[in-house]
DNA sequence: CTTCAGGTATAACAGGGTTATGGGATACTG
DNA sequence: CAGTATCCCATAACCCTGTTATACCTGAAG
Protein backbone atom coordinates (compact mmCIF):
# COMPACT_ATOMS: atom_id res chain seq x y z
CA UNK A 1 0.00 0.00 0.00
CA UNK A 2 1.31 3.06 -1.34
CA UNK A 3 1.89 5.52 1.61
CA UNK A 4 -0.69 8.25 0.00
CA UNK A 5 -3.45 5.45 0.19
CA UNK A 6 -2.51 4.67 3.81
CA UNK A 7 -2.80 8.26 4.76
CA UNK A 8 -6.06 8.23 3.00
CA UNK A 9 -7.47 5.26 4.97
CA UNK A 10 -6.32 7.14 8.06
CA UNK A 11 -8.86 10.29 7.29
CA UNK A 12 -11.23 7.93 6.36
CA UNK A 13 -11.42 5.37 9.69
CA UNK A 14 -11.33 8.39 11.68
CA UNK A 15 -14.63 10.18 9.79
CA UNK A 16 -16.60 6.22 9.30
CA UNK A 17 -15.07 5.82 13.48
CA UNK A 18 -16.30 9.67 14.40
CA UNK A 19 -20.10 7.86 12.66
CA UNK A 20 -20.31 4.87 14.35
CA UNK A 21 -19.28 6.22 17.74
CA UNK A 22 -21.40 9.09 17.46
CA UNK A 23 -24.40 6.84 16.83
CA UNK A 24 -23.48 4.20 19.62
CA UNK A 25 -22.91 7.00 22.38
CA UNK A 26 -23.70 10.01 21.40
CA UNK A 27 -22.32 13.63 20.97
CA UNK A 28 -19.47 13.07 23.44
CA UNK A 29 -17.87 10.49 21.42
CA UNK A 30 -16.58 13.12 19.27
CA UNK A 31 -13.62 13.73 21.03
CA UNK A 32 -10.04 13.50 19.60
CA UNK A 33 -8.37 11.30 21.98
CA UNK A 34 -11.27 8.69 21.65
CA UNK A 35 -11.56 8.77 18.05
CA UNK A 36 -7.75 8.31 17.86
CA UNK A 37 -7.78 5.83 20.11
CA UNK A 38 -10.52 4.15 18.41
CA UNK A 39 -8.69 4.01 14.98
CA UNK A 40 -5.29 3.24 16.64
CA UNK A 41 -3.42 6.18 16.23
CA UNK A 42 -2.70 9.68 18.02
CA UNK A 43 -4.46 12.60 18.00
CA UNK A 44 -1.57 13.93 16.22
CA UNK A 45 -3.77 12.14 12.53
CA UNK A 46 -6.72 14.34 13.61
CA UNK A 47 -4.53 17.40 12.85
CA UNK A 48 -2.35 16.08 10.33
CA UNK A 49 -5.73 15.23 8.47
CA UNK A 50 -7.90 17.56 9.30
CA UNK A 51 -6.26 20.76 10.87
CA UNK A 52 -8.65 20.33 14.40
CA UNK A 53 -12.16 18.19 15.65
CA UNK A 54 -14.22 21.27 13.81
CA UNK A 55 -13.25 20.49 10.83
CA UNK A 56 -13.77 16.87 11.08
CA UNK A 57 -17.22 17.92 12.74
CA UNK A 58 -18.07 19.12 9.78
CA UNK A 59 -16.62 16.28 7.35
CA UNK A 60 -19.24 14.06 9.60
CA UNK A 61 -21.44 16.63 8.56
CA UNK A 62 -21.16 16.31 4.98
CA UNK A 63 -21.20 12.71 5.17
CA UNK A 64 -25.13 13.26 6.39
CA UNK A 65 -25.91 15.28 3.50
CA UNK A 66 -24.39 12.98 1.70
CA UNK A 67 -26.36 9.91 2.90
CA UNK A 68 -29.22 11.71 2.49
CA UNK A 69 -28.88 12.89 -0.96
CA UNK A 70 -28.10 8.80 -1.39
CA UNK A 71 -31.45 7.76 0.30
CA UNK A 72 -33.54 10.45 -2.10
CA UNK A 73 -31.42 9.21 -4.63
CA UNK A 74 -33.01 5.54 -4.60
CA UNK A 75 -36.60 6.85 -4.12
CA UNK A 76 -37.47 5.45 -7.06
CA UNK A 77 -39.88 7.42 -9.85
CA UNK A 78 -43.31 6.14 -10.67
CA UNK A 79 -46.03 8.11 -12.73
CA UNK A 80 -47.20 9.70 -9.58
CA UNK A 81 -45.02 12.62 -8.86
CA UNK A 82 -46.94 13.62 -5.74
CA UNK A 83 -46.51 9.86 -4.49
CA UNK A 84 -43.08 10.55 -5.03
CA UNK A 85 -43.11 13.33 -2.82
CA UNK A 86 -44.58 11.13 -0.17
CA UNK A 87 -42.14 9.05 -0.59
CA UNK A 88 -39.09 11.04 -0.09
CA UNK A 89 -41.03 12.75 3.10
CA UNK A 90 -40.80 8.99 4.87
CA UNK A 91 -37.55 8.60 2.70
CA UNK A 92 -35.93 11.87 4.69
CA UNK A 93 -37.93 11.05 8.13
CA UNK A 94 -36.33 7.47 8.15
CA UNK A 95 -32.72 8.54 7.27
CA UNK A 96 -33.03 10.79 10.98
CA UNK A 97 -35.01 8.56 12.96
CA UNK A 98 -32.26 5.67 12.20
CA UNK A 99 -29.34 8.04 12.87
CA UNK A 100 -30.67 10.97 14.97
CA UNK A 101 -27.40 11.28 16.40
CA UNK A 102 -25.43 11.95 12.88
CA UNK A 103 -28.29 14.20 11.80
CA UNK A 104 -28.24 16.13 14.79
CA UNK A 105 -24.66 16.78 14.02
CA UNK A 106 -25.62 17.67 9.95
CA UNK A 107 -28.26 20.06 10.80
CA UNK A 108 -26.30 21.93 13.76
CA UNK A 109 -28.29 20.55 16.35
CA UNK A 110 -25.91 18.98 18.99
CA UNK A 111 -22.40 21.20 18.18
CA UNK A 112 -19.84 19.56 19.93
CA UNK A 113 -17.84 23.03 21.74
CA UNK A 114 -21.01 24.76 20.61
CA UNK A 115 -19.32 25.73 17.08
CA UNK A 116 -21.02 25.90 13.69
CA UNK A 117 -24.25 27.87 14.80
CA UNK A 118 -25.33 28.99 11.82
CA UNK A 119 -24.05 27.23 8.02
CA UNK A 120 -23.20 31.14 7.06
CA UNK A 121 -20.44 30.86 10.06
CA UNK A 122 -19.11 27.94 7.89
CA UNK A 123 -15.29 29.41 7.02
CA UNK A 124 -13.35 26.24 6.58
CA UNK A 125 -13.83 24.37 2.72
CA UNK A 126 -15.31 21.60 4.39
CA UNK A 127 -18.03 23.74 5.72
CA UNK A 128 -18.93 25.04 2.59
CA UNK A 129 -18.89 21.30 0.59
CA UNK A 130 -21.22 20.26 3.72
CA UNK A 131 -23.39 23.32 2.72
CA UNK A 132 -23.45 22.31 -0.65
CA UNK A 133 -24.02 18.58 -0.03
CA UNK A 134 -27.59 19.96 1.50
CA UNK A 135 -28.22 21.95 -1.68
CA UNK A 136 -27.83 18.04 -3.55
CA UNK A 137 -30.40 16.53 -1.62
CA UNK A 138 -32.82 19.58 -2.04
CA UNK A 139 -32.49 19.23 -5.92
CA UNK A 140 -34.26 15.89 -5.27
CA UNK A 141 -37.16 17.23 -4.36
CA UNK A 142 -37.24 19.66 -6.49
CA UNK A 143 -37.37 17.59 -9.66
CA UNK A 144 -40.16 15.39 -8.10
CA UNK A 145 -41.85 18.75 -7.69
CA UNK A 146 -41.14 19.91 -11.21
CA UNK A 147 -43.03 16.82 -12.12
CA UNK A 148 -45.96 17.20 -9.87
CA UNK A 149 -46.30 20.65 -11.80
CA UNK A 150 -45.50 19.04 -15.59
CA UNK A 151 -48.19 16.19 -14.30
CA UNK A 152 -50.72 19.41 -13.45
CA UNK A 153 -50.82 18.33 -10.35
CA UNK A 154 -49.16 21.52 -8.98
CA UNK A 155 -50.18 24.65 -10.42
CA UNK A 156 -47.49 26.09 -12.47
CA UNK A 157 -45.47 27.96 -9.65
CA UNK A 158 -41.93 28.08 -9.93
CA UNK A 159 -40.70 24.88 -9.05
CA UNK A 160 -37.72 26.19 -6.98
CA UNK A 161 -40.07 28.23 -5.06
CA UNK A 162 -42.44 25.25 -4.58
CA UNK A 163 -39.83 22.49 -3.47
CA UNK A 164 -38.45 25.38 -0.62
CA UNK A 165 -42.12 25.52 0.64
CA UNK A 166 -42.02 21.37 0.75
CA UNK A 167 -38.84 21.15 1.91
CA UNK A 168 -39.66 23.59 5.28
CA UNK A 169 -42.52 21.63 6.09
CA UNK A 170 -41.20 18.28 5.64
CA UNK A 171 -37.61 19.53 7.91
CA UNK A 172 -39.62 21.36 10.27
CA UNK A 173 -41.89 18.20 11.04
CA UNK A 174 -38.35 15.94 11.35
CA UNK A 175 -36.56 18.57 13.43
CA UNK A 176 -39.69 18.92 16.18
CA UNK A 177 -40.35 15.26 16.25
CA UNK A 178 -36.56 14.04 16.92
CA UNK A 179 -36.68 16.80 19.50
CA UNK A 180 -39.54 14.90 21.00
CA UNK A 181 -42.62 16.50 19.83
CA UNK A 182 -45.45 14.36 18.13
CA UNK A 183 -44.70 11.50 19.89
CA UNK A 184 -42.83 7.83 19.77
CA UNK A 185 -43.16 5.98 16.89
CA UNK A 186 -45.12 6.12 13.63
CA UNK A 187 -47.57 8.88 15.98
CA UNK A 188 -46.09 11.46 14.02
CA UNK A 189 -46.49 9.96 10.65
CA UNK A 190 -49.84 9.22 10.42
CA UNK A 191 -51.04 12.00 12.48
CA UNK A 192 -48.76 15.02 11.09
CA UNK A 193 -46.65 14.26 8.51
CA UNK A 194 -49.01 12.57 5.91
CA UNK A 195 -51.61 15.26 6.76
CA UNK A 196 -49.01 17.87 6.45
CA UNK A 197 -47.60 16.39 3.15
CA UNK A 198 -51.77 16.57 1.99
CA UNK A 199 -52.35 19.98 3.06
CA UNK A 200 -49.36 21.22 1.03
CA UNK A 201 -50.39 19.03 -2.00
CA UNK A 202 -53.76 20.47 -1.74
CA UNK A 203 -52.36 24.12 -1.57
CA UNK A 204 -49.98 23.41 -4.15
CA UNK A 205 -53.02 22.73 -6.35
CA UNK A 206 -54.01 18.97 -6.00
CA UNK A 207 -57.14 17.93 -4.95
CA UNK A 208 -58.06 16.51 -1.29
CA UNK A 209 -59.11 13.17 -3.35
CA UNK A 210 -55.89 12.57 -5.43
CA UNK A 211 -53.50 13.64 -2.96
CA UNK A 212 -55.01 11.27 -0.42
CA UNK A 213 -54.95 8.72 -2.69
CA UNK A 214 -51.25 9.44 -3.67
CA UNK A 215 -50.40 9.20 0.29
CA UNK A 216 -51.77 5.74 0.07
CA UNK A 217 -49.83 4.39 -2.83
CA UNK A 218 -46.38 5.68 -1.14
CA UNK A 219 -47.92 3.87 1.97
CA UNK A 220 -48.17 1.20 0.26
CA UNK A 221 -44.99 1.50 -1.67
CA UNK A 222 -43.03 1.98 1.71
CA UNK A 223 -44.57 -0.96 3.49
CA UNK A 224 -43.70 -3.13 -0.06
CA UNK A 225 -40.09 -1.89 0.83
CA UNK A 226 -39.80 -2.06 4.28
CA UNK A 227 -41.70 -5.22 4.88
CA UNK A 228 -43.27 -3.47 7.59
CA UNK A 229 -47.12 -4.00 8.01
CA UNK A 230 -47.71 -0.59 9.69
CA UNK A 231 -50.02 -1.47 11.53
CA UNK A 232 -50.91 1.15 14.26
CA UNK A 233 -49.92 3.63 15.55
CA UNK A 234 -47.45 2.13 18.58
CA UNK A 235 -43.67 1.85 17.60
CA UNK B 1 -31.03 43.17 51.12
CA UNK B 2 -31.55 39.79 52.67
CA UNK B 3 -29.45 36.98 52.11
CA UNK B 4 -32.43 35.30 49.81
CA UNK B 5 -32.56 37.95 47.69
CA UNK B 6 -29.39 38.74 47.12
CA UNK B 7 -28.21 35.00 46.33
CA UNK B 8 -31.02 35.22 43.52
CA UNK B 9 -29.88 38.06 42.33
CA UNK B 10 -26.90 36.57 41.55
CA UNK B 11 -28.96 33.53 39.98
CA UNK B 12 -30.84 35.84 38.05
CA UNK B 13 -27.51 37.97 36.64
CA UNK B 14 -25.72 34.74 35.57
CA UNK B 15 -28.55 33.89 33.41
CA UNK B 16 -29.16 37.51 32.03
CA UNK B 17 -25.56 37.77 31.17
CA UNK B 18 -25.48 34.23 29.40
CA UNK B 19 -28.43 35.62 27.34
CA UNK B 20 -26.47 39.08 26.61
CA UNK B 21 -23.16 37.68 26.20
CA UNK B 22 -24.52 34.59 24.14
CA UNK B 23 -25.55 37.23 21.58
CA UNK B 24 -22.88 39.05 21.73
CA UNK B 25 -20.35 36.79 20.94
CA UNK B 26 -22.15 33.36 20.20
CA UNK B 27 -22.32 30.25 22.55
CA UNK B 28 -18.39 29.99 23.12
CA UNK B 29 -19.24 32.78 25.79
CA UNK B 30 -21.72 30.02 27.38
CA UNK B 31 -18.29 29.46 30.11
CA UNK B 32 -18.98 29.46 33.17
CA UNK B 33 -15.58 31.41 34.14
CA UNK B 34 -16.36 33.94 31.59
CA UNK B 35 -20.32 34.65 32.99
CA UNK B 36 -18.75 34.49 36.79
CA UNK B 37 -16.61 37.20 35.81
CA UNK B 38 -19.06 39.39 33.79
CA UNK B 39 -21.33 38.97 37.20
CA UNK B 40 -18.15 39.80 39.73
CA UNK B 41 -18.25 36.74 41.61
CA UNK B 42 -16.14 33.23 40.85
CA UNK B 43 -17.63 30.47 38.94
CA UNK B 44 -18.73 28.64 42.42
CA UNK B 45 -22.05 30.44 42.05
CA UNK B 46 -22.76 28.35 38.88
CA UNK B 47 -22.65 25.39 41.08
CA UNK B 48 -24.60 26.75 44.14
CA UNK B 49 -27.48 27.68 41.72
CA UNK B 50 -27.67 25.70 38.70
CA UNK B 51 -25.22 23.10 39.98
CA UNK B 52 -23.31 22.83 36.37
CA UNK B 53 -23.21 24.50 33.60
CA UNK B 54 -25.78 22.30 31.51
CA UNK B 55 -28.48 23.20 33.85
CA UNK B 56 -27.59 27.05 33.72
CA UNK B 57 -27.77 26.49 29.56
CA UNK B 58 -31.22 24.84 29.94
CA UNK B 59 -32.75 27.95 31.81
CA UNK B 60 -31.04 30.30 28.74
CA UNK B 61 -33.03 27.69 26.82
CA UNK B 62 -35.83 27.91 28.94
CA UNK B 63 -35.96 31.88 28.96
CA UNK B 64 -35.86 31.95 24.72
CA UNK B 65 -38.99 29.75 24.82
CA UNK B 66 -40.34 31.94 27.31
CA UNK B 67 -39.57 35.01 25.27
CA UNK B 68 -40.95 33.06 22.02
CA UNK B 69 -44.46 32.34 23.98
CA UNK B 70 -44.29 36.29 25.00
CA UNK B 71 -43.72 37.74 21.52
CA UNK B 72 -46.66 35.21 20.39
CA UNK B 73 -48.52 36.14 23.04
CA UNK B 74 -48.81 40.31 21.56
CA UNK B 75 -50.23 39.45 18.35
CA UNK B 76 -53.47 40.63 18.36
CA UNK B 77 -56.12 38.87 17.72
CA UNK B 78 -58.27 40.30 14.43
CA UNK B 79 -61.36 39.09 12.89
CA UNK B 80 -59.25 37.73 10.54
CA UNK B 81 -57.60 34.54 11.88
CA UNK B 82 -55.97 33.61 9.34
CA UNK B 83 -54.54 36.93 9.04
CA UNK B 84 -53.54 36.43 12.73
CA UNK B 85 -51.62 33.41 11.91
CA UNK B 86 -49.33 35.61 8.93
CA UNK B 87 -48.49 37.52 11.68
CA UNK B 88 -47.67 34.96 14.40
CA UNK B 89 -45.22 33.30 11.72
CA UNK B 90 -43.46 36.99 10.65
CA UNK B 91 -43.23 37.20 14.33
CA UNK B 92 -41.73 34.12 15.20
CA UNK B 93 -39.28 34.31 12.65
CA UNK B 94 -38.67 37.87 13.46
CA UNK B 95 -37.69 36.11 17.11
CA UNK B 96 -34.98 34.23 16.00
CA UNK B 97 -33.72 36.78 13.63
CA UNK B 98 -32.88 39.07 16.07
CA UNK B 99 -31.61 36.92 18.60
CA UNK B 100 -30.42 33.86 16.67
CA UNK B 101 -27.89 32.96 19.07
CA UNK B 102 -30.50 32.54 22.09
CA UNK B 103 -32.95 30.68 19.67
CA UNK B 104 -30.07 28.26 18.48
CA UNK B 105 -29.60 27.64 21.98
CA UNK B 106 -33.27 27.36 22.67
CA UNK B 107 -33.75 24.78 19.71
CA UNK B 108 -30.82 23.41 20.51
CA UNK B 109 -28.90 23.67 17.43
CA UNK B 110 -25.92 25.06 19.01
CA UNK B 111 -25.01 22.99 22.58
CA UNK B 112 -21.85 24.20 24.04
CA UNK B 113 -20.33 20.70 25.44
CA UNK B 114 -22.14 18.26 23.33
CA UNK B 115 -24.92 18.19 25.77
CA UNK B 116 -29.18 18.41 25.09
CA UNK B 117 -28.89 16.37 21.48
CA UNK B 118 -32.74 15.88 21.69
CA UNK B 119 -35.22 17.42 24.10
CA UNK B 120 -36.03 13.87 24.64
CA UNK B 121 -33.07 13.26 26.43
CA UNK B 122 -33.73 16.11 29.01
CA UNK B 123 -33.37 14.52 32.45
CA UNK B 124 -32.49 17.54 34.08
CA UNK B 125 -35.64 19.87 36.26
CA UNK B 126 -35.15 22.63 33.89
CA UNK B 127 -35.11 20.73 30.89
CA UNK B 128 -38.45 19.51 31.25
CA UNK B 129 -39.58 23.38 31.90
CA UNK B 130 -37.80 24.48 28.50
CA UNK B 131 -40.38 21.36 27.01
CA UNK B 132 -42.90 22.59 28.55
CA UNK B 133 -42.77 26.43 27.11
CA UNK B 134 -42.23 25.22 24.03
CA UNK B 135 -45.77 23.59 24.30
CA UNK B 136 -47.16 27.02 25.67
CA UNK B 137 -45.57 29.02 22.63
CA UNK B 138 -47.39 26.06 20.68
CA UNK B 139 -50.50 26.83 21.83
CA UNK B 140 -50.55 30.13 20.60
CA UNK B 141 -50.59 28.67 17.23
CA UNK B 142 -53.78 26.36 18.31
CA UNK B 143 -55.84 28.94 19.59
CA UNK B 144 -55.67 31.29 16.06
CA UNK B 145 -55.78 28.14 13.95
CA UNK B 146 -59.38 26.71 16.03
CA UNK B 147 -60.52 30.55 15.47
CA UNK B 148 -59.84 29.87 11.68
CA UNK B 149 -61.60 26.44 11.76
CA UNK B 150 -64.76 28.44 13.96
CA UNK B 151 -64.87 30.97 10.72
CA UNK B 152 -65.10 28.60 8.24
CA UNK B 153 -61.59 29.34 6.57
CA UNK B 154 -60.50 25.94 7.71
CA UNK B 155 -61.77 22.43 7.59
CA UNK B 156 -63.05 21.20 10.50
CA UNK B 157 -60.33 19.14 11.21
CA UNK B 158 -58.88 18.83 14.37
CA UNK B 159 -57.04 22.08 15.54
CA UNK B 160 -54.28 20.53 17.34
CA UNK B 161 -53.16 18.53 14.34
CA UNK B 162 -54.06 21.39 11.82
CA UNK B 163 -51.54 23.58 14.42
CA UNK B 164 -48.71 20.97 14.16
CA UNK B 165 -48.99 21.21 10.62
CA UNK B 166 -48.26 24.77 10.23
CA UNK B 167 -45.93 24.97 13.34
CA UNK B 168 -44.03 22.25 11.43
CA UNK B 169 -43.96 24.29 8.23
CA UNK B 170 -42.73 27.27 10.22
CA UNK B 171 -40.20 26.10 12.38
CA UNK B 172 -38.91 24.10 9.15
CA UNK B 173 -39.08 27.47 6.98
CA UNK B 174 -37.02 29.37 10.30
CA UNK B 175 -34.68 26.58 11.20
CA UNK B 176 -33.62 26.71 7.09
CA UNK B 177 -33.60 30.19 7.18
CA UNK B 178 -31.05 31.05 10.05
CA UNK B 179 -28.63 28.27 8.72
CA UNK B 180 -27.85 30.37 6.04
CA UNK B 181 -30.61 28.79 2.77
CA UNK B 182 -33.25 31.56 1.47
CA UNK B 183 -30.66 34.02 0.95
CA UNK B 184 -30.17 37.23 3.54
CA UNK B 185 -32.49 40.18 4.35
CA UNK B 186 -36.43 39.32 3.63
CA UNK B 187 -35.81 37.17 0.66
CA UNK B 188 -36.92 34.21 2.46
CA UNK B 189 -39.86 35.89 4.17
CA UNK B 190 -41.28 37.03 0.34
CA UNK B 191 -40.20 34.44 -1.59
CA UNK B 192 -40.81 31.56 1.16
CA UNK B 193 -42.53 31.79 4.07
CA UNK B 194 -45.38 33.52 2.66
CA UNK B 195 -45.97 31.69 -0.13
CA UNK B 196 -45.77 28.64 2.16
CA UNK B 197 -48.39 30.15 4.55
CA UNK B 198 -50.57 30.54 1.38
CA UNK B 199 -50.24 27.12 0.42
CA UNK B 200 -50.91 26.11 4.22
CA UNK B 201 -53.75 27.68 4.39
CA UNK B 202 -55.49 27.05 1.07
CA UNK B 203 -54.68 23.44 1.92
CA UNK B 204 -56.46 23.68 5.39
CA UNK B 205 -59.24 24.62 3.21
CA UNK B 206 -58.91 28.20 2.36
CA UNK B 207 -59.74 29.77 -1.06
CA UNK B 208 -56.25 31.25 -2.77
CA UNK B 209 -57.73 35.12 -3.05
CA UNK B 210 -58.78 35.02 1.16
CA UNK B 211 -55.67 33.41 1.89
CA UNK B 212 -53.67 35.85 -0.07
CA UNK B 213 -55.69 38.70 1.42
CA UNK B 214 -55.23 37.97 5.00
CA UNK B 215 -51.44 37.30 4.02
CA UNK B 216 -51.43 41.07 2.81
CA UNK B 217 -53.40 42.06 5.83
CA UNK B 218 -50.76 41.14 8.14
CA UNK B 219 -47.98 42.53 6.03
CA UNK B 220 -49.52 45.98 5.90
CA UNK B 221 -50.32 45.39 9.77
CA UNK B 222 -46.34 44.28 10.01
CA UNK B 223 -45.08 47.56 8.20
CA UNK B 224 -48.10 49.61 10.43
CA UNK B 225 -46.04 47.99 13.88
CA UNK B 226 -42.47 48.02 12.71
CA UNK B 227 -42.48 50.98 10.81
CA UNK B 228 -40.52 49.05 8.05
CA UNK B 229 -41.18 50.27 4.69
CA UNK B 230 -40.84 47.04 3.58
CA UNK B 231 -39.85 47.66 0.31
CA UNK B 232 -37.85 45.37 -1.84
CA UNK B 233 -36.01 42.05 -1.02
CA UNK B 234 -32.31 43.42 0.39
CA UNK B 235 -31.69 43.71 3.69
C1' DC C 1 -21.51 34.36 73.08
C1' DT C 2 -22.03 30.21 70.69
C1' DT C 3 -23.52 27.64 67.07
C1' DC C 4 -25.06 26.62 62.67
C1' DA C 5 -26.17 27.10 57.78
C1' DG C 6 -25.87 29.11 53.30
C1' DG C 7 -23.08 31.42 49.86
C1' DT C 8 -18.68 32.42 48.26
C1' DA C 9 -13.60 32.63 47.11
C1' DT C 10 -9.51 30.08 46.52
C1' DA C 11 -7.10 26.53 44.68
C1' DA C 12 -6.63 22.38 42.86
C1' DC C 13 -8.11 18.35 39.83
C1' DA C 14 -9.74 16.12 35.47
C1' DG C 15 -10.42 15.92 30.93
C1' DG C 16 -10.78 18.01 26.73
C1' DG C 17 -8.34 20.47 22.21
C1' DT C 18 -4.15 21.86 20.53
C1' DT C 19 0.83 22.27 19.57
C1' DA C 20 6.12 21.72 19.69
C1' DT C 21 9.28 18.41 18.82
C1' DG C 22 11.49 14.57 16.93
C1' DG C 23 11.66 10.11 14.68
C1' DG C 24 10.85 7.12 10.89
C1' DA C 25 9.35 5.66 6.47
C1' DT C 26 8.94 6.77 1.72
C1' DA C 27 10.09 8.87 -2.54
C1' DC C 28 12.86 11.71 -5.16
C1' DT C 29 17.88 13.08 -6.69
C1' DG C 30 22.63 12.81 -7.72
C1' DC D 1 23.49 3.28 -3.96
C1' DA D 2 23.93 7.38 -0.69
C1' DG D 3 21.83 11.50 0.45
C1' DT D 4 18.08 14.24 1.25
C1' DA D 5 13.65 16.11 1.49
C1' DT D 6 8.98 15.41 2.63
C1' DC D 7 5.08 13.62 4.73
C1' DC D 8 2.88 11.27 8.53
C1' DC D 9 2.57 10.33 13.09
C1' DA D 10 3.89 9.30 18.38
C1' DT D 11 5.19 11.54 22.48
C1' DA D 12 4.69 14.88 25.66
C1' DA D 13 3.56 18.98 27.04
C1' DC D 14 0.47 23.29 27.20
C1' DC D 15 -3.79 25.79 27.79
C1' DC D 16 -8.45 26.24 28.68
C1' DT D 17 -12.80 24.75 30.68
C1' DG D 18 -15.92 22.22 33.79
C1' DT D 19 -15.88 20.63 38.23
C1' DT D 20 -14.87 19.84 43.11
C1' DA D 21 -12.65 20.07 47.91
C1' DT D 22 -11.86 23.17 51.35
C1' DA D 23 -12.01 27.07 54.25
C1' DC D 24 -13.87 31.53 55.19
C1' DC D 25 -17.31 34.83 56.08
C1' DT D 26 -21.71 36.51 57.17
C1' DG D 27 -26.00 36.51 59.32
C1' DA D 28 -29.54 34.18 61.93
C1' DA D 29 -30.98 31.34 65.82
C1' DG D 30 -30.54 29.73 70.46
Amino acid sequence: MSPKSRATDVKVRLVEAAIRLLDENGPEALQARKLAAEVGVSTMAVYTHFGGMSALVDEVARAGFLRLSEWLAQVEETDDPVADIFSMARTYRQAVAEQPQLFAVTFGQSAPGGKRATLSDLTTEEGREAAQEGLEAFTHIVRATARAIAAGRFRPVDEYQAAAQLWSALHGFVTLEASGHFGPGEQGINHILIPLGITMAVGLGDTVDRAGRSAEAAKAAWRAKTGNAGQGDNE
